[in-house]
DNA sequence: GTGACCACCTGGCCGC
DNA sequence: TGCGGCCAGGTGGTCA
């Protein structure tokens, strides 16, 4: 699934290959994943407009224009691929984007869970899904102060709290097993009740871990595939997701999946004990 | 304000 | 083989 990594390698892709283009027509197959729009008020807002440049906050992507930005959530499985407009369309192909130069930019995701939102430039930071995230964990803005002060209004799970994206924006369910595991803290760990050093290892290691994988395009398992068949190469890099069963590499216990509020979750028991 | 739970959605897997 | 049920998961909404 997109987290920060993938999104980011998916923008340098699309970067790369769209900038410059002129849309000249959008097909809508799933108008449902447009949040803010009906589906004519998207068509007429982008048809005609030329993508400026393509940018990234935590795992939203942002296609600018003009004065008009296209916010673009991935959420579990959504891919872009660049294709020539004489290609049929896939099943899961739900927005198309024609280009006046003869190709185009088609959204594909199984599980119809993307979403679209339109805005203003200026806005982005102010009134957009952006406004309402935390920092990125490499921001200078996160300190130690400021992950305490958040941290400790909060009783709940801290891999809970991790994945919340108002606090810190970017992990997502894979990264923060193994930022938690790097820190040595068991996932359900109170959010309150972390040590000074809890919280000094959880930034240290945030960055670290997201440092890593985008370096290496990030994760690619399960269904998720970037975009144009760019595959990451971090979950050869995994210490502790998806390796139920394994041995840990540290102690050689055998690593535990439980579930968090609901979330899958991998850890080991003599590592990261309570 | 906080936390728990549910809906969204579909492919893959498992048991019968 | 075919069917039903469960699971995966990020986010937003609702409710206590």
């Amino acid at each position: 699934m997109p987290e920060l990594p993938e999104v980011e390698t998916v923008k340098n892709t699309l970067k790369n290959l769209i900038t410059g283009k002129e849309i000249r027509d959008i097909d809508i197959f799933y108008s449902k994943m447009i949040r803010n729009a009906t589906e004519s008020e998207f068509k007429i807002t982008f048809m005609g407009k030329t993508i400026k440049d393509i940018d990234r906050y935590g795992k939203y992507l942002i296609f600018l224009f003009d004065d008009i930005a296209l916010i673009s959530h991935l959420r579990m499985e959504g891919k872009y691929f660049i294709k020539d407009i004489d290609l049929p369309r896939e099943k899961h192909e739900h927005v198309i984007f024609y280009f006046t130069d003869g190709t185009t930019l088609r959204y594909n995701d199984t599980r119809k869970f993307g979403t679209y939102d339109i805005c203003e430039i200026k806005d982005i930071y102010t009134n957009s899904p952006i406004s309402k995230l935390g920092y990125e964990p490499f921001e200078k803005e996160v300190t130690f102060n400021y992950l305490q002060n958040k941290l400790q209004k909060k009783s709940i799970a801290i891999k809970s709290s991790l994945l919340d994206q108002t606090i810190l924006t970017g992990l997502g369910n894979i990264y923060v097993d193994e930022v938690l595991f790097l820190s040595k803290i068991h996932p359900e760990t109170q959010s309150n009740k972390l040590t000074k050093r809890n919280i000094q290892d959880i930034i240290k290691y945030s960055r670290e871990v997201l440092n890593k994988a985008i370096k290496l395009g990030g994760t690619t398992i399960r269904s998720y595939t970037s975009s144009l068949g760019v595959t990451g190469r971090f979950q050869n890099e995994l210490l502790i997701h998806m390796r139920k069963d394994e041995a840990c590499y540290t102690c050689g216990t055998t690593i535990d999946k439980i579930k968090v509020n609901g979330r899958g979750t991998y850890y080991c028991k003599e590592c990261q004990k309570k």
